[in-house]
DNA sequence: CCCAATTAAGGACATATGTCCTTTCGAAAG
DNA sequence: CTTTCGAAAGGACATATGTCCTTAATTGGG
């Protein structure tokens, strides 16, 4: 995994299945850009020159306060557009970026985009189903974040990490690198985060094993959860 | 104001320019739908067949828990797009809706849309441009509320309600229609948002005068609100 | 003009969450 | 094996906010 040489445009393209959105002669315009874990992409207020897709690596995005408070938005992997709601509304990077992993945008400059919009309606369409499911998981993450305590959140983060197959419960990876990140993700300070996994803990809903946790009892969690789950 | 006759579809169309979005041939398949004050127009999770756009009166949107709890998350006045997220993904209403004042909202079938959406690439334009906007003032309510004190936030909604002309501070009509409503636009309880006015009071920010909220010190509410403002 | 029915305001206490700092633990270096 | 350092955990206290209930104010009806 590590060292692979990036593949070409046409080959992210093909990936993806993004032939129909960008026809060849379009793609003369769009370029390549890798980028190195840590990396900070884009910063609240940029002024954005092109859309970008993410199609390797994983980022975040998430807000910064003058106070140097900062809350995750969400988390990205493949295939994520990046600056769609910039380039609809012309206006200034509403949230920063950065990388969590190593990885691979493509992008395209506005000014063409423009001209593929003309000749290829389905493009808009694209960029509307996007931003459509953005909305929709924004708006229901904003609801759980002010209708539940962190309690609820954190039951309802480690069912969307956890799938059941045949009665096992698998924890997935992690989609946040540690708990500092997870805290952040989900709303709350590292200290609070802590508190209520220790409860947690403590009424055997997960395990606590340096620094990673494993889910035990899915039921309980799921009636902590309420019935809700992100995204 | 009261009892004027609705008007007719063509006429909504002409007044909010919607002419090129929807050409003469398709307006046989609108309707034109007024509703009565505090009347329940969308519930959580109903099935939307149709897209609707507010052109008289006053709603707002709101997520219910099954806790009792609700969140408003926004506020419409014309010209308004209800059910566009839920054509574009398919899925059942998002939030509640609810009407503030009686108005009139006029109407046009998914079914049809699609028809249109191929004729008329604008319309899929004019949906982008909506929900783009939605996404933006949406992602910013929240980092507003996730990341600061209700304090900030109620100063920050005092200024948006407040315009300053020629150095003399207009408070317009609270887009609230008592304080309740109020403290669920900013996301608190009732009883907080109380609290919170008193202190804002005590340091003659404002003035609390049977119910009436008056802006007294525009500075130190512009201090408060740390720069932030809604919308 | 007075009273009942509402609506607004506020007191008391409980809970959720934040901040700061200390302690503990584990891994990597020596 | 010991030292050291950073990550992880947790204690103590402060603040923000919620819940429940009581009191004060207001307004329409008689």
């Amino acid at each position: 995994m590590k060292e692979r040489p990036y593949s070409s445009l046409d080959s992210y393209i093909q990936q993806y299945k993004l032939e129909d959105l960008f026809p060849a002669s379009f793609r003369q315009h769009m370029k390549v850009a890798p980028f190195e874990k840590g990396e900070t992409l884009f910063s609240d207020g940029d002024e954005l020159e092109e859309l970008y897709f993410l199609v390797e690596g994983k980022i975040k995005i998430f807000t910064l306060t003058p106070e140097g408070k900062s809350l995750i938005n969400r988390f990205k992997r493949p295939l994520a557009v990046i600056g769609d709601v910039e380039y609809v509304k012309g206006s200034p990077v509403l949230n920063s970026v950065e990388a969590v992993t190593e990885g691979v945008m493509i992008s395209a400059p506005f000014s063409h985009l423009n001209e593929l919009e003309k000749e290829h309606p389905s493009f808009i369409r694209f960029l509307l189903d996007t931003v459509a499911h953005k909305f929709y998981t924004e708006s229901h993450t904003t609801s759980m974040h002010m209708l539940y305590p962190v309690e609820v959140r954190l039951a309802s983060y480690l069912l969307s990490i956890s799938s059941v197959g045949e009665g096992t419960v698998f924890h997935q990876e992690m989609r946040t690198s540690n708990l500092i990140e997870l805290a952040e993700w989900i709303g709350t300070s590292y200290r609070h985060l802590n508190r209520v996994l220790k409860k947690m803990a403590s009424e055997d809903v997960v395990e606590k094993t340096n620094g990673s946790v494993t889910i035990k009892d899915l039921e309980k969690l799921r009636t902590l959860a309420k019935g809700n789950i992100y995204e």
